[in-house]
DNA sequence: TTGCTTGCAAATGATTTGCACTGCT
DNA sequence: AGCAGTGCAAATCATTTGCAAGCAA
């Protein structure tokens, strides 16, 4: 997705949430998207310093109700946030348990299919509603390994 | 696993990391074999009510670096711990988006292997030593569905 | 004894919130 | 003008830790 084409459609959630998009939004998304997987607020507070912490949260929180990012917990103390898979597409984390980094990733479209299918089958025989699903894989970075 | 045999391998890990295996320690772990899921601190305390929560912090933060527990987290504020996958065997997570309850349910033998063929391919074009992987179901339980 | 464990209470640190100010509309 | 958004600083709350007393080797 293009960056006005993103724009736009951020603009769009925000509308339907009744939500503006401020300048402040705007830099949020722009952070986001730069990165090459979800950031913790620290790490976007780094790329933009004129972006106050307080804001950083506030913001990241009605883009969520808004469904233009997604909210993240790995395993570390730090949330993390990332553009929403409407945006994105669906796609998968590498998690590198030395250094708590997340970088994305995707699966051959086939083995998301049969992925999918076993995944409702468990879902139907716990009485549970499947909505979506969530596949890290754990490791060790290639920066984490030299070391 | 027998509840006898789980005792043995606990002692057994526990040993290994020059840890005793105290009573807090085995309310614990019964605690947790009594759960269909990973439990919150407070669920935990609310079982035993004999256990202090600096205590059940503190044990869990022992028993995970034994390799005994492990320590998952979902999306809310609260930290769930789970016995670990070496002691109860390979399984993921249905998280109920609504409620925030966790119940454990295993896939295929088959689905599994194809998954992680999948992912070691993925992780090593990304550079990445792949380690294990997460898989969660992200839905709605029976009981959030009925309300 | 000697050192690990416990339990209370106080400290920490990520996240949230009150309030006064600024800027859209 | 009138309300939403911002930024600072103070408040929250899960989690961690200091310390004195209890227990195991």
């Amino acid at each position: 997705m293009s960056l006005n084409d993103l724009d736009d459609e951020v603009a769009a959630l925000l509308d339907d949430a009744d939500q503006r998009y401020t300048s402040s939004r705007r830099r949020l998304i722009s952070a986001l998207q730069a990165g090459d997987g979800p950031l913790t607020i620290t790490q976007i507070v780094a790329t933009d310093a004129s972006l106050p912490q307080s804001t950083v949260y506030r913001n990241l929180t009605i883009l969520e109700e808004a469904g233009v990012v997604t909210r993240i917990v790995t395993s570390d103390d730090f949330a993390r946030y990332e553009l929403a898979e409407k945006l994105t597409g669906h796609h998968h984390h590498l998690i590198c348990t030395a250094c708590g980094d997340v970088v994305d990733f995707s699966l051959d479209a086939a083995v998301e299919a049969t992925l999918d299918k076993a995944l409702d089958g468990a879902a139907v025989s716990a009485g549970f509603t499947a909505d979506s699903h969530r596949l890290d894989l754990l490791g060790t970075c290639r920066d984490c390994a030299k070391a």
